[in-house]
DNA sequence: TCGATACCTGAGTATGTTAGTCAACATAAT
DNA sequence: ATTATGTTGACTAACATACTCAGGTATCGA
């Protein structure tokens, strides 16, 4: 159930540039802060972007900063952008169901979906507002 | 956050021998039901029996039961023992805690903490029983 | 006792994922 | 023009996953 380095370490950023609030920040900084490599960091900052929650100027004096506001970024939407559905099985994925060969008569399947609802719900309801602001 | 084929095949055969209450199954027999490939359900099988829930009977007549009531296989444990912590990052599993260099001064932990707790309690307080019962 | 039927053991393998690195390029400020 | 920045895409080492396979060993029934 580990989630993995790439969204620990976009999470990271997103709390680093949220607490900027407005500034711009370079890779070296947010790297310096969030001790991820920089070339490492550069990857998910793009991609971060590219999904829409941050924008980045060019040259010099760029860097990047929040494209939303704090309280529009769900956590639970940023995780699954990096590193796909929040479900624990392909059965119960609300945002990418995948059937299973037993899944008629199965007894894990309302489990699993126990498992679902209860992190989908924690993840969904916390926005980089309430990480920053440590109202959880 | 997807939970492996290994641990879902491990459970499977496991509700597979609890609603045979008493009776030895064969590897072909548990593969059949539960569609896990037998070679490969073998290797999973031995190490469950390895971990105490299960005891085998070798040669002709042979096969797999339970060893202990299905009240008293607690879901969270056999996966953790097959997929390690629970918890989404080292540093608030209770099981096997490994250090984060921000620890100190990090906003998500007391976040990954709460998904930790979330999980952690539904599986630990589900049996193999609810499962069999549809008791959840 | 023999042989069939099971489990047991350990090695091997194909595929994919993770966690990065690196070189070269594009753009903006000074 | 120079320099500081982001951009792009390829590349790699290490590990994990999901298996297969070739034997070995115990047990039952005839
Ligand atoms: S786990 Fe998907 S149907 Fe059983
Ligand atoms: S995630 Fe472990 S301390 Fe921040």
């Amino acid at each position: 159930m580990k989630v993995s380095s790439r969204g620990e370490y976009a999470l990271r950023a997103l709390i680093a540039l949220g607490l900027q609030e407005g500034n711009v920040s370079t890779i070296a900084d947010i790297s310096g802060q969030t001790l991820v490599p920089a070339a490492y960091l550069e990857q998910i900052l793009l991609q971060l972007k590219m999904l829409g929650y941050l924008k980045s100027r060019r040259g010099k004096k760029g860097g990047y900063m929040l494209a939303k506001a704090p309280d529009q970024i769900v956590i639970g939407e940023v995780i699954r952008s990096l590193e796909g559905p929040l479900a624990p099985m392909g059965c119960v994925s609300i945002t990418s169901y995948e059937a299973c060969p037993l899944e008629g008569t199965c007894l894990l399947k309302p489990f699993w979906a126990l498992i679902r609802d209860s992190i989908a719900q924690l993840l969904d309801q916390t926005t980089l507002a309430h990480l920053i602001e440590r109202k959880l």
